[in-house]
DNA sequence: GATTTAATTCAATTAAGTTGAATATTCAAG
DNA sequence: CTTGAATATTCAACTTAATTGAATTAAATC
């Protein structure tokens, strides 16, 4: 188990100048869908002469696409460009206890191929060939003249090595705790990696192709196994400084409250997660062990799963207004391994504090809308991080 | 009242890449105290050329000293630079209903200057020409040849004009809703200047020259009329959507709790803030109007503040309970406007949740640290927001 | 049809980095 | 005490990727 290694600021190059550059251009892309080069420049604060060079560049990488000319008014029209959806892959993988999810998806992070493997361990010695040979299954899918892989996204429970032990006791993969995940699945995959939790992958992954991607700052609630937080404040990651950040199953709702797993009492988790409706319903004497039996019972409208549901809303609500005092946030957003139906009806429940600073004026977007949900959720958000990476510049923002 | 103006990212080209290049620099020379430039190039990643050409620079603008060559084993020892304190300055001002603090700070973060201003009206006609004769008096206090100022930080209580209207009632100042604070400030004082909340700026002060020197993470609860919250993540301020990130003193603790000015119920700083203590102490016929009330009833062993401390700690550890959790720092740190000893006393009395993601076996540090307080914080924080600014390149941090 | 406007390219220039060789100073070994 | 290795720094030449200004093309307006 190593620490977290001090960050470091490094100085800026030509070479870093322009790799930081094209990643501006693609961002612009991506959020634009299609610009011509003056048009860019004018965003980029560029020169138009630069921009020529550096959309010739990713042109000529097959990354971009030219279209038309657009007529706009006076004046020669634009060519237009458009990010070339087959332009690059990223691949993306949750390694669960017993199953490793693998997912591939196209350059602007819509899914090409996802699939489920069961593992008989979750030891590195398993796991480690299981997802090579996941992921070459998944590339040889699209065939022969394969674009470019950008990289591999591994979620995997954490917290794990690199970010050292925590109190709030989480179901840890065996045989990892002494391991740097990202070295070993880089040396076996032989593509950069990026290991993430998987709340932080869906949360980029919504910002990607979800509901988000008009969003710069957000926090994304998933209900995983419990429950955990993604934020993205003002374009960037939140991730705290052992990269534990938005381990929200375990902020108290309630002194005193119910007892957790955790040895607290009053976590959130306790009230509103699968496991929380799993357990609410089996002292009714119902399993709901998975999303389909959560879907089912909300599809025949049985009383036990709404008044689970009412009695989940409350913590909550009042979680939320937490998110909203400390973040910030343009939206909540609620997603991960839950039914979309069960989803919508917690948040149609929701009394939401009615003062926070998220209550604005001029507010456009609900306070809680409901994101992207399933079962593959993290496993395409590892692959839309990889996604996100090539876009977004650790660099120069200005408001 | 505007809309805040959503981040633009651009590009960067050869200037912006040298103005990054020498924050980097500074950056590196304030954390270490004293550098040759080979080891600058190597804690960069830049070329000893290139580091020589950036040294010449700064040297030349008198923001760093060449000092001794210092001898470190075989080689020609190098020349060992420092910060110059007397490079530059930067003002602070902290606007209140009442009354107008200014300081005045040196390039390492320095105070050289503080004054108390008192003002009959908040509104922009009366505060604009007091701060700008406070300010030019806190330059004159230093003589005639000034260094370059950097800037000037304001901090105000918000939220006001660039950030809308929110719900947490707070006290806003009069005749400035619809105003521009920052172009108004720039335009009178002439330097450049930042706008921000007093949580923040004072964070930023005790990672400037206070007891988070080291910290690249850390959460600065900060007592001021209510309960604020500064929060750095890896080095960065987090500031939301719309600016509001914070909010803690509006963050619920307890379910149905206290009635809050701002309707809800439980709100932190119902429990634990200036405002909350004052109350308490009312109640039982003491008066604690200010700082020196709450420091005299304290040096006197005054028995109702002991109680009201005791009763006030267990809100406060849940909530910072809650940010360990989602926050993930490396330390909170609790300062501002009451007396230190004060918050001594509530430090030894917080019952921490002993299984947050901050129970580390790597721990370091304790979990709650006291920070700066004092009447000033605030404005020497916003000085010192400047002095960061001009350490802290707005890029390319690698891990 | 002539003029204006806007996008793009061409050619020259510039800023700021890199690279490799030269020089200075110290430590360590013979 | 001399010599060689190590380290810091500078000098000079080169490279990258930007900028600037002039030229070219195509559409809209007069």
């Amino acid at each position: 188990m190593h620490r977290k290694a001090p960050l470091k600021i490094i100085g800026s190059n030509a070479e870093r100048t322009r790799l930081h550059n094209r990643k501006v251009v693609l961002g612009h892309l991506r959020s634009h869908g299609k610009l011509g080069r003056a048009e860019l420049a004018r965003l980029t604060g560029l020169s138009t002469q630069a921009m020529s060079n550096i959309i010739a560049e990713l042109e000529g990488e097959a990354l971009i696409l030219a279209g038309e000319r657009q007529t706009k008014g006076r004046g020669l029209p634009a060519v237009q460009y458009t990010l070339n959806p087959a332009g690059a892959v990223a691949l993306g993988v949750e390694v669960r206890p017993n199953a490793i999810l693998c997912a591939l998806v196209n350059f602007l992070g819509d899914t090409l191929y996802t699939k489920r493997i069961h593992i008989k361990s979750s030891e590195p010695a398993v796991v480690l060939p299981a997802v090579k040979a996941a992921c070459d299954e998944a590339l040889s899918s699209i065939g022969k003249n394969a674009p470019p892989v950008l990289g591999a996204g591994i979620v995997m429970p954490g917290p794990f090595g690199r970010v050292g032990l925590t109190g709030a006791g989480k179901a840890e993969l065996v045989g990892w705790d002494d391991k740097d995940p990202q070295a070993l699945f880089e040396d076996v995959l032989q593509v950069p990696v990026r290991v993430e939790n998987d709340a932080t992958a869906a949360a980029i992954a919504e910002q990607t192709t979800g509901s988000a991607t008009e969003l710069q700052s957000f926090c994304f609630v998933y209900f995983g196994t419990g429950l955990g937080l993604g934020v993205i404040s003002n374009g960037e990651i939140l991730r705290g400084a052992f990269g534990n950040a938005g381990e929200l199953g375990h902020v108290v709702v309630e002194r005193g409250g119910r007892l957790c797993s955790c040895g607290n009492r009053g976590c959130l988790e306790t009230y509103t997660s699968r496991m929380a409706a799993s357990e609410f319903l089996q002292k009714r004497g119902k399993s709901a062990e998975n999303q389909k039996d959560l879907s089912d019972l909300l599809a025949a409208n049985d009383p036990d799963l709404e008044e689970w549901i009412s009695e989940a809303a409350d913590p909550l609500a009042q979680a939320i207004g937490t998110l909203e005092n400390l973040f910030d946030p343009e939206a909540v957003i609620l997603g991960g391994a839950m039914p979309p139906e069960l989803l919508e009806r917690l948040i149609e429940k929701l009394d939401l504090i009615d003062a926070t600073v998220s209550v604005r004026a001029d507010r456009t977007l609900p306070r809680v809308v409901r994101g992207a949900s399933g079962w593959m959720t993290a496993a395409l958000g590892a692959a839309a991080l990889i996604i996100h990476d090539t876009y977004i510049p650790s660099i120069s923002k200005v408001a």
